[in-house]
DNA sequence: AAGGATGCGTGGTCAGACCACTAAAATAGG
DNA sequence: CCTATTTTAGTGGTCTGACCACGCATCCTT
């Protein structure tokens, strides 16, 4: 009935000192981490509690290893990871829903967000962005995202768009206008509009 | 220059066959999958390596293991990960204002969705809830996460009001009436009335 | 029959041994 | 002196075997 501790297991709190070690380290990515038995005498630990946390956030694509050169921090973007999990979680119709429906609901969040703190010199960057060749859907709405100018939002649009990415689903391509629309909407400030053009590019039903 | 076969780590072999293996085995949630002596030894590879597999599924919140019990296919229909990335991510940024404008924005999102398919007796659980003496605004909102049906949105609620609780921001408490107005609200499935009224309940500048 | 002791299987951890690979240092050749 | 080759040290990758701590079922005592 002592404190709750100690009860962590050995290859989560290395995880955790990893994480420290990055963050108040200030590593950067492609940086490189110490050694496997580095580590291990560093943190007390045995070398293969020590690989069971590095292979967890390999696996999570927070850290690269090469072998015969060593261990570094990647630029994660996770796409590794939610490639892997989505075949582990995406399996059932509903959870396919949920995704697609909560990124939606997302984006139309940071298109509200972005309107307020919108330039000038943002729209005329989007207008170009739109009539480019190789434009994406993609692009424009981690634009947004950023535009949103709220990390919490961007990060979660992120991930909601690897996992969308890994549904594979066949979409319709919407047309160069409706983009141009929801952008000019977005100059107005008015949510109504914004997010009734919103629901059109998304070829969502009214209500 | 041969095939880019037989490049991949025995862990990352094994993590696809654990898949496999429950997608195939139709396992579900709860499952007992064999112990890890056994799994180096049907899958030909050092308990080692079955370990680091298991560890990082762990770590993603796939499995759950119980020393002297086992380890079993945990219920993860939602996304752990999100959880995992932004205690990783989101480290010392602790935008606060990003952490409430988000949570507001989410609240906002799952009332909506609450609307839609809300049923005459969660009104009345609702109505319940509020004349409760001990009634909380969190568990207010959690009941409408839950109600909004969206197992991805519910996870990054609860993710969001831990970050929120964490804060320590001192809250002016709103009156129960302005919760019974936006429950009427979500009856009448008017999106506007409800958006009006959440924001009354938070303080929020109309626009 | 109830309660406690024991044993077995499980995950948790460690230490050590190899192997494969890389990059840098030492060496041989020109 | 400079280059090309070999050697070497360091790294991750893997396996084995040994303990420990814990949960559960079984058996034994009372």
């Amino acid at each position: 009935m002592e404190q709750p501790e100690k009860n962590t297991k050995v290859y989560v709190e290395i995880v955790r000192q990893l994480r420290d070690m990055i963050n108040k380290g200030g590593m950067k990515p492609g940086d490189k981490i110490p050694s496997e038995r580095e580590l291990s005498e560093r943190l007390n630990a045995g070398r293969s509690s020590v690989r069971e946390a590095l292979r967890a956030l390999e696996l999570l694509g927070l850290i690269e290893t090469r072998r015969g050169e060593g261990t570094f921090i990647r630029d994660f973007r996770g796409n590794q990871l939610v490639q892997l999990l989505s075949t582990f979680i995406l399996q059932d119709k509903k959870a396919k829903d949920d995704v697609v429906e909560t990124k939606s609901m997302i984006e139309a969040d940071c298109l509200l967000l972005a309107a307020e703190k919108i330039q000038d010199e943002d729209i005329k960057r989007l207008k170009i962005l739109i009539d480019d060749d190789h434009f994406e859907d993609e692009e424009f709405f981690r634009k947004m995202a950023k535009l949103a100018d709220n990390h919490l939002f961007y990060r979660i649009w992120c991930i909601l768009n690897d996992y969308y990415k890994a549904l594979e689903m066949k979409t319709s391509k919407a047309e160069k206008a409706q983009y141009h629309l929801l952008v000019d909407a977005l100059v107005t400030k008015n949510g109504e509009l914004i997010l009734n053009r919103h629901r059109i590019l998304r070829n969502m039903s009214m209500k």
